[in-house]
DNA sequence: GAACACCCTGTAGCGACTACAGAGTCAAGC
DNA sequence: GCTTGACTCTGTAGTCGCTACAGGGTGTTC
């Protein structure tokens, strides 16, 4: 198949396969004659595999390693169990900070209730006075909230 | 004072200093006659009110906008509190999404308590077996769990 | 042979930094 | 005056996982 019925079948866009395979996690496909990438059902299921990762939210890095014991069937999974521990480790802690962060914002909005001058307002003097510094030196900051949808 | 006092006062780094002053964010200090950066109290001031908001996961964008209102004091700050509640909003909604993450995670973790061949390993089995796609289509893929600390 | 959908490679962009390279500045001590 | 070492400067490239082109080639249908 093409990379298009690929794509469609997989529901992963073109442009990640090819990224996909820049990075090594897809083995580079046959060719046809005209260059055209052609595609047989153990890269669909391949492809599966890495799309249900990444929906699990695991890095490239992550996959690499499953990916080298999906091919290794004899060797002890071990590995395999730590990873999915630490990656459940790392939603866990995310979503605490997130709580707190709500916790936060809360705090503040509540600061400001209705509609006033910027002069007046509660979150803006929340936000610039003198304040619990438990961040200045933390650096525990977290990545985006903010979602990157196509 | 110098940049490296200013990283020091704020707990931000240098690098992050000069990146939020090409950005826009902070306005270009004067310089020494060496070309040195320096830097008032004002300035530390604005980088703190910056420091603070992103401790709290905004965007540089939504705090561009906060940033206006600060130097605005007449004006109605409607728009500051309906980014905050636009903000919570993204808040919750990530906490949401990895929390759907975390018990799909764990389901998964559980079928492979030991460790065992990866040949025979239930995790492995379940990312890759025919399973139901909610995601093949869906691409509510959501940003990392995996946190960029220095 | 023309239209059209598809595919190719390569590069640049996103956000919020971080990490250099290679150079210049400045204060303290000798 | 000279050296050492800490600091600063600009500019560019890297991070992650894509996404979006530009500028071309391929393949099928009418």
């Amino acid at each position: 198949m093409t990379i298009g019925e690929l794509a469609r079948r997989t529901g992963c866009g073109i442009e990640t396969i090819r990224y996909y395979e820049h990075e090594g996690l897809l083995p580079k496909p046959g060719r046809t004659s005209g260059n055209f990438r052609r595609y047989g059902q153990e890269h669909a299921e391949l492809l599966s595999f890495i799309r249900r990762c990444r929906s699990l939210d695991m890095a490239l890095n992550e996959i690499r390693i499953l990916l080298r014991f999906r091919s290794a069937p004899g060797e002890n999974c071990g590995e395999v169990n730590a990873l999915l521990d630490t990656h459940i480790g790392h939603v866990e802690e995310r979503i605490a900070e997130l709580q707190s962060l709500e916790i936060q914002l809360r705090a503040l909005r509540n600061k400001c209730s209705s509609a006033r001058s910027a002069e007046d307002c509660g979150i803006l003097q929340g936000l610039g006075g003198a304040s619990d510094d438990r961040d200045a030196s933390g650096d525990k900051h977290v990545p985006r909230t903010h979602s990157t949808k196509r």
